[in-house]
DNA sequence: TGTACATCAGTGAACGCGCGTTCACTGATGTAC
DNA sequence: TGTACATCAGTGAACGCGCGTTCACTGATGTAC
């Protein structure tokens, strides 16, 4: 009865940097599932994303799955061993989109810019993982929650540095810190609960930060 | 059994302007609460604080208040109703912090300055109705909600419009109202998820305004 | 290549829980006369 | 001031639900020889 549907290993999808186990091909209708982990993974960011914080349950994941009530805790050890792990992926991909394109960038300003946009990119894609990543306090501390989360700061912390470096920050790097971090993260939230309404009535990141951008600038660089 | 505990009924705390009903001398031990209405926003919003959205229950709040389980729906149609008066009423007194000592600044800049802190001084006094005034959506739409939450900005609009009169802006009230709105939230988040460690590990609202408002000012300000 | 065996990742049934909500009821309150 | 009555705001019991989690079990897998 359970192993009828598989079909969701054959999934294109793949969460975060977390290399998918290769033994794929072998596993289709089998007793095992094949990557359950994975699948529970992929499966409750959609549903997070769908039915909001509340209505994520690990027997809806399970039945969604085509799996037994038990099996999930064969991969995590409660619930929320599964959300810490969904946070701290997002944490992940959240950096890969702000350091996304830095390459292309000429200066410190643009770096920035783009850190920028690839944040408001991912609030607006992910709103439900984003307000879990900031909002949600696991019971007890994860460390590897703790690092991802610290590692994206870092990103943006980089950037800032490179920025004085180059000369052309007119604040310290914790106060231009404090400002750049602060109105982005207040404007991704903004996005996502549906009270900003510049030009069109859900705008794009780029278009938030376009119109951000130039006043954050002038906040705290010079030119 | 349930009449035995009706000391909440005199209790000094009044959530946001709503008058209370001045029945309560009369009420106390009485078959009847009083104020029951009242009585439940209030101890829903400190179970809100104490234990998060998920360990808010109206079987829970009646038990506290020595009331039957089906007594709240005399005053709420349902659990989500009770959650929109919350976060109305979290709203009006959002935009009261807001506007607090407003008559004081001589002027624009100072004006702004002391909204912002009222922002944040809020968010950081009440972090989880701060999240549940900007993070729920009621399951159908609220125009009381949505009018409290409305007046909150305007507050914020209403100060940047009389800066410009004062020929003290250096971009559109628009673009302005973007930038502090979002800086100010941002750093609200950011402080109530605890990401914020400047000078202390807490930071106070005026500390973290203070470091913030010069670089928010130079971004759209003019002196 | 074949077999024995340890380990892994599922099953399926059950536990206890607390929740939101409904409903027929009743005690208290306030009002009209 | 006293009484009849409508209305209000509770009671208490029940309904059905879905949840997280546990546990003895078993089928599938991979490894050592």
């Amino acid at each position: 009865m359970y192993t009828a549907f598989t079909s969701n290993v054959n999934s294109v999808y793949s969460p975060g940097m977390i290399k998918l186990q290769s033994n794929m091909a072998t596993a289709r209708k089998a007793y095992h599932h094949g990557d359950l982990r994975e699948a529970l993974l992929e499966a409750a960011e959609a549903q997070l994303e769908r039915e909001g914080p509340g209505g994520l349950s690990l027997r809806k994941l399970g039945r969604e799955l085509g799996v037994t009530p038990g099996a999930p805790y064969r991969h995590f050890e409660d619930k929320d061993a599964l959300l810490a792990a969904l946070a701290a992926d997002g944490y992940r991909r959240l950096r890969n989109e702000m350091v996304r394109d830095q390459e292309a960038a000429e200066n410190g300003e643009e770096r920035l810019k783009l850190a920028g946009t690839g944040y408001l990119r991912f609030a607006t894609a992910h709103p439900e993982l984003f307000r879990l990543m900031f909002g949600w306090i696991p019971s007890q501390e994860v460390p590897e929650l703790c690092e991802a989360g610290d590692a994206a700061f870092a990103a943006l912390e980089a950037i800032l540095e490179r920025c004085e470096a180059e000369g052309r920050l007119s604040r310290s790097v914790s106060e231009a810190g404090l400002l750049a971090w602060s109105a982005v993260h207040g404007a991704a939230f903004l996005m996502i609960d549906g009270r900003l309404k510049v030009d069109e009535p859900t705008p794009s990141a780029e278009c938030i930060l376009g119109h951000m951008h130039e006043s954050i600038w002038s906040g705290i660089g010079r030119r």
